[in-house]
DNA sequence: ATATGAACAAAATGTTCATAA
DNA sequence: TTATGAACATTTTGTTCATAT
């Protein structure tokens, strides 16, 4: 049946912005789940968010659940040979991933007005 | 001892963004819960936001335990004599929330930089 | 130690029920 | 019906544990 629980439309979800910072990353260059985590974990350092690496492997869990990315498992680069999973876009999952990239989009708009909207009522 | 959790610092909770709201409303005039939910719902339909109740209900009793906010009991008026209750902001209470405003002013501004980093980052 | 992932626990939040006028 | 609030249920998210190299 349909959901159980119908959200009200805050803001949007840690996980849906992280699965969004993970399909950009698959299109521009290959990376590894804690690799990953670093990454996001510098680049937003200075706005105080610190994902932990849970949240980042569930999120690419889910794009492969959603048919948009798949694992290409690679023996590690230099004297370590530690498997570690690299993350590719499926057949069809380059088109899906350009559609949720759209509607997160939206979703940004979305949020980014709704801040706005506060700072401007409770501030302005 | 300490928090059991510590948060990654991901966006701010819709519980803090309303009581934010709540105290700028009873700066501003005076409303009781539903009403207040109206309000609001009204105010944030063209963003797809639609609060419930019960979130704007322990908003407000979580300013309460704050030592923010104080309920005034009223008779509501007109033909009906349904007691409704109206806010007030308590001795210290007004100086509180000058402080919790402004610590969510600092978390706004937070929130809205993060979003148009992700905004950027994914579609820069 | 690094890497991946699952299992578990807690917090945030949505739905339903209770009570009253 | 409107209003307030508590109780309950689900989702989201953070912590810990398991396994392997």
């Amino acid at each position: 049946m349909g959901d159980k629980r119908t959200p009200s439309g805050f803001l949007l979800k840690q996980r849906a912005f992280l699965k969004l910072y993970l399909i950009t990353l698959t299109e521009q260059e290959r990376l590894y789940g804690l690799k990953i985590l670093d990454l996001l974990r510098q680049e937003f350092k200075p706005f105080g968010y610190r994902p932990n690496h849970s949240e980042v492997y569930k999120a690419l869990h889910d794009l492969i659940e959603d048919g948009i990315l798949k694992q290409v498992k690679t023996k590690k680069e230099g004297m370590k040979y530690q498997e570690v999973v690299y993350y590719r876009f499926t057949e069809e999952g380059y088109k899906k991933a350009q559609l949720y990239k759209k509607q997160l989009k939206a979703e940004l708009d979305r949020c980014e007005a709704l801040i706005r909207k506060a700072i401007k009522d409770n501030f302005g």
